[in-house]
DNA sequence: CAAATTAATGAACATCCGTTCAAAAGCAAA
DNA sequence: TTTGCTTTTGAACGGATGTTCATTAATTTG
């Protein structure tokens, strides 16, 4: 047997990527093999190299497109750095809770990068962490925020937002409105608004 | 070769223990293999299984050990909720401050564990999710905290001060006191405090 | 319909994996 | 010093790992 009846690199290569997002996300990128996504993809191992040039390729992409969408998906926001964090803080939850898989590898694997697609990665991520960090040192010059440490602040909003991920589920007690309702409540005290 | 000179049981196990736990965190339990703790340890893989029946249990064992020295620690506090969540806030940091690879191995290496041992080691972190909680509710109740959910709180506080590990490191611009007093600020102002 | 291109196979590569175990050597007690 | 216990070696087990590549079949192009 060789090419199989049907098999176009529009349906595999997409394939590809979603089902290693799944895994990696599943069981962690070391703890999946090439041969687990290929028998879950319907192919050989042999064909993934026709998509990938190695496993760390893999993930790396799918860290970047993840970060680079995130970054484009969160354009800065007009008007008082009050609303600013609102929509802030309101986008990242929801931006999150839709793609959990992406959410998990890209804190969860940093450390199976090569050092060189670790400062890539970092990097994108950091540019995000500024956008936050700039509202918040607006906010605090213009007297609208009580925040002296404008870093440690962003940091600790970050962690607290991202770790909905850890327990929010679709259907469950809370709807994403009200958890967005229930956690910008806790920012805007948090941040002496 | 057999038995090397000046061998003993009580130094090679929390060796083994210490190496297994600093290579887990660094890499990631699937990345580590048996060898790799054994060579760092100065001993062939073999000689491992005098100290655990398998991998799995060597991971177990350490995110167990964690989860109970933390419930050991983590004695409830007496006082009004004001002062009992001011001390716990405390306690969280610096306990996890001071051991960085327990924490995100316990945090990072859940989907590694078999499905019982997955079981066991969540209910241990449930009975710590628990103590922030009732001192939440207790507080609510008391009209000392404006905390409607606050199962939400308690995690949102939670994942907030545990995010400290993934930036703080000894000696930089920030001391653990100067954190702590800030983050104790910003959950002091969440809660309605 | 023929030729060119695309997409997959399946075997092979060297290497690593967790784990077992008989044998051997150091140590402690008598 | 001999005996028995403790600790480790080193080889071996079957199987999995990431990756390469000649071959072949399906599809597209002319």
């Amino acid at each position: 047997m060789a090419r199989t009846t049907g098999s176009h690199a529009g349906i595999t290569g997409p394939k590809i990527r979603q089902t290693a997002l799944r895994l990696f996300a599943q069981r962690g990128y070391a703890a999946v093999s090439m041969r687990m996504i290929a028998a879950e993809v319907g192919v050989q191992a042999g064909a993934l190299y026709n998509y990938t040039p190695d496993k760390q390729s893999l993930l790396v992409d799918l860290m970047r497109g993840h970060l680079e969408a995130l970054l484009a998906a969160a354009v800065p926001a007009k008007g008082d750095p009050l609303a600013q964090l609102e929509q802030f803080v309101s986008f990242h939850i929801r931006f999150h809770a839709d793609r959990p898989d992406e959410v998990f590898i890209a804190y969860m694997e940093l450390r199976n990068l090569e050092p060189a697609n670790f400062t890539e990665i970092e990097a994108l991520r950091r540019r995000y962490e500024d956008r936050l960090e700039k509202i918040l040192h607006d906010g605090a010059a213009a007297g609208v925020f009580e925040v002296t440490d404008s870093k440690i602040v962003t940091l600790a909003i970050i962690a607290m937002l991202t770790g909905v991920n850890t327990w929010f589920r679709d259907g469950g007690r809370l709807s994403l409105d009200e958890v967005v309702a229930q956690y910008w409540d806790m920012v805007r005290k948090a941040v002496g608004a």
